[in-house]
DNA sequence: TGCAAACCTG
DNA sequence: CAGGTTTGCA
């Protein structure tokens, strides 16, 4: 019943760290109990990627965090429900990615339905002005006459026929209003014009307007309630992480609704709360300002609003408003332009995300992101990393020393209570019923935070009783492994040290890669077609990752090629020959990989994949190799969406995957070998040595070692859950040498068995192109 | 027998 | 890392 597989099963998700989908999918906006209206658009959909703060995903929390306040910080779970949410809203159970690409469509298709919007802005500058001059008018005078025509019974008949009219037409004007708060919704977000709209009518209805209009105020109070519950929820966020940008039009939505308290100015103190993303966006404040200025310049004309001839009011408003919606016309296709034209590749664009040391697997164990950093910050960033990894990887040994039951002793070793008793019985592929269970698992203290986050996973073997405590690799080691690089033969004996070769300095800390925030990453994948990602199994939607950014700085196929020009030419130009070579250069068979294609050839297609693997892809495949030692051609396809699969490509990556676990198992085996070697050579009082020997921590030379061949520019962080495995092959191996069974041919085997359970689902960063930096 | 994975070699 | 071969399984 408890058999390894259906534990580690049951606990598949200690690397998944924390998924949306996990929590409840409560909109907003259906905690406000408002249904969201029909014709609601998405929000901002051009710059709703840019805006959002996770670009439109929920896996953008980390950055944001950096940004938000206090309390914020202490919800970023909810954060990311509501970004899960808003996902949700748009398409329904898809998961970022998809509503990634379908945002990112919706965007296009936006941009399109946007200019035609401009005709109708056009129309709607004429409706609002028409409106407006007949509130005035009906202000004007069917203030008057409300009141004044009470005052001054029996006034002129032409009076009564005007209020006629003027009710008339006021009638018509909340229609057209309506229509026109449709359109604007559409064309620019509804919170954006209901703001305005809502003030503007505050304003006439102080002033004594119609009854229509108080019907109006009544509509869009309860639109703005509605708003003000999402503004309590999820808007909340939004003002915050907005503040991402200099000035969004969130940022002046909100601003205004603060603006009602105090004072509007000091835009920018919101940012002030985190790092801060300076420049950006440079413009964008220009972009989304014009809320505010047609609201001033309403502001102003209703201030001007004297007793004066209703006729030459009008006038007057009529230019300012025919100047003000022509400036907002203006400005929104500028907004337009400037995305069209977006040059992610301005310095000021170059943001470096580094992660920092969260323990791997995924992030469960809470790392702070360090978003938004600029180039010059990673160094400053990775070297305050390196201080805290220590502590992480305190606690990454404590859990190692939980992961596996020590081997045996050797056989012929005085120590009868560590004798041959076999890590695991091939046969059995329960592990923990082969070995020795004495007592209750060392890590039984770590308390893991939620069951399925279990530090221990179950199918793990267990530690063998001890007669002493855990050891936890000394100070010296743990706390700069730069220096130690702990060698398997190191820590006890002298004897063996030659077996290895001293090893180099440990890889530099990652560089500082001019990495891509994850919301313009979005911006230029949602110009790539993903029609895999639409695909993807649900099971795996439920696996997200902490792993919000990709790294752009070698994928060959990104950005997308319209962009490519805007970036560098060259390539622009590469990924043209791409689709000559494509066109007929290449055939189907002829895809090589790996060193065939160590330029970065790019063999693109139409639909915006790759007919070959590229180096890129390589490296993506040994980053995957963290999580999956047997990936499925499924779970291939799955995670290589822009690489378009046929037989040969698979293969080949299959074929990597075999090369990387042959790697992987020589490693195991040799340092396994070393392990018993050792063991033979030494005293009995070194157990401590041999446990050392049978870990793979991060300082370990065995780690390195991994890290050096999957992880080379060790950009990724590898997971905890990997370093688990290691553990318990290497374990498998040293108890399989140990006991002798390395003599049977196929001795292996048990250990592929084993191990190839405890692969993990892969991080959905991994889903998209792009080698995902973690 | 076909396939997948391991194994061996360059 | 890839090509070729061997091995084991369904």
């Amino acid at each position: 019943m408890d058999s390894p597989t259906d534990l580690f099963e049951d606990s598949a998700p200690p690397i998944h760290t924390f998924a949306p989908s996990d929590l409840p999918r409560v909109h907003p906006q259906a905690r406000a109990g408002c249904p969201a209206p029909a014709f609601r658009p998405p929000g901002f959909p051009l710059i709703h990627h840019l805006l959002q703060p996770g670009g439109g995903t929920r896996r953008i929390g980390p950055p944001l965090n950096t940004n938000l306040s206090s309390h914020r910080q202490l919800e970023d779970r909810h954060l990311e429900e509501d970004e899960g949410e808003r996902d949700g809203q748009v398409e329904p159970g898809m998961d970022g990615e998809d509503e990634g690409v379908i945002e990112g469509e919706d965007s296009l298709l936006g941009v399109k339905k946007r200019h035609n919007d401009v005709t109708l802005t056009a129309e709607w500058s004429q409706d609002i002005l028409k409106v407006k001059r007949m509130k005035l008018e009906g202000r004007e005078r069917g203030g008057e006459a409300e009141e004044g025509g009470k005052r001054r019974e029996g006034g002129r008949q032409g009076r009564r026929r005007e209020r006629e009219e003027l009710k008339e037409q006021l009638e018509e004007a909340r229609e057209r209003l309506q229509a026109l708060q449709e359109k604007v919704w559409r064309a620019f977000g509804e919170k954006h014009l209901a703001e305005e709209e809502k003030k503007r009518k505050r304003r006439n209805g102080h002033s004594g307007v119609g009854e229509g209009d108080l019907a109006i105020m009544e509509e869009e109070d309860i639109t703005d309630e509605m708003y003000d519950e999402e503004d309590i929820d999820s808007g909340e966020i939004e003002k915050e992480s907005f503040s991402l940008l200099s000035a969004s039009p969130f940022d002046s939505f909100h601003k205004r609704k603060e603006d009602l308290q105090k004072d509007k100015g000091g835009r920018m103190e919101r940012g002030g709360g985190g790092l801060r993303l300076e420049g950006m966006i440079e413009g964008s404040g220009l972009w989304f300002d014009c809320g505010g200025l047609v609201r001033g310049d309403w502001d102003g004309a209703i201030e001007d609003e004297g007793e004066e001839g209703g006729q030459k009011f009008a006038q007057a408003l009529k230019l300012e408003l025919g100047s003000a919606v022509a400036r907002v016309i203006d400005r929104v296709l500028r907004l337009y332009t400037e995305m069209t034209d977006f040059t992610p590749s301005s310095p000021n664009a170059t943001i470096s995300f580094l992660p920092s040391d969260s323990g791997g697997d995924g992030g469960k164990e809470g790392g702070v992101w360090m978003g938004l950093l600029t180039r010059g910050r990673v160094g400053e960033m990775r070297g305050k990393e390196e201080k805290t990894g220590g502590q992480d990887r305190e606690k990454g040994k404590q859990k190692m020393n939980s992961v596996g039951p020590l081997p045996p002793g050797p056989p012929h070793r005085s120590e009868p209570s560590d004798l041959p008793i076999p890590l695991a019985v091939q046969k059995s592929p329960d592990t923990r019923k082969t070995y020795p269970l004495l007592g209750p698992p060392l890590s039984a203290h770590l308390n893991p935070p939620h069951p399925n986050l279990s530090l221990h996973h179950p199918s793990l073997p267990r530690p063998p009783p001890l007669s002493h405590p855990p050891i936890l690799t000394p100070p010296s080691q743990t706390k700069d492994p730069s220096s130690s690089s702990f060698h398997p033969s190191s820590s006890s004996s002298t004897s063996s040290s030659t077996s290895f070769p001293v090893p180099p300095p440990p890889p530099p800390p990652p560089l500082p890669l001019p990495l891509l925030h994850y919301s313009m990453q979005q911006l230029f994948s949602r110009s790539l077609h993903h029609p895999q990602l639409s695909h993807l199994p649900p099971s795996r939607k439920d696996y997200l990752s902490s792993d919000p950014f990709l790294e752009f700085s070698s994928h060959p196929s990104f950005p997308p090629l319209p962009l490519l020009g805007h970036l560098d030419p060259s390539l622009g130009r590469h990924a043209h020959g791409g689709r000559e070579r494509d066109r007929g250069m290449r055939g189907d068979g002829g895809i090589r990989g790996g060193g065939g294609m160590d330029g970065g050839e790019l063999y693109l297609t139409a639909g915006g994949t790759q007919e070959g693997l590229s180096p890129c892809h390589l490296k993506k495949a040994k980053l995957m190799f963290f999580y999956t030692r047997y990936p499925s051609s499924n779970t291939l396809k799955t995670y290589f969406p822009d690489v378009k699969f046929n037989r040969c490509v698979t293969s080949q990556m299959i074929k990597w995957f075999s090369n990387f676990r042959e790697f992987f198992y020589i490693q195991m085996e040799r340092f396994a070998r070393q392990a018993v070697r050792e063991a033979l050579t030494r005293d009995g009082a070194s157990r401590l040595g041999r446990e050392s020997q049978l870990r793979v921590g991060r300082d370990t030379e065995l780690f390195r070692i991994l890290n050096m061949h999957y992880n080379k520019s060790n950009i990724y962080q590898v997971p905890e859950r990997f370093i688990e495995v290691s553990e318990v092959a290497l374990r498998e191996f040293y108890s399989a040498i140990w006991t002798g069974r390395d003599s049977d041919p196929c001795w292996k085997k048990g250990i592929y068995k084993i191990i190839c359970k405890l692969d993990s689902p892969l991080p959905d960063a991994f889903r998209l192109p792009g080698c995902p930096v973690g």
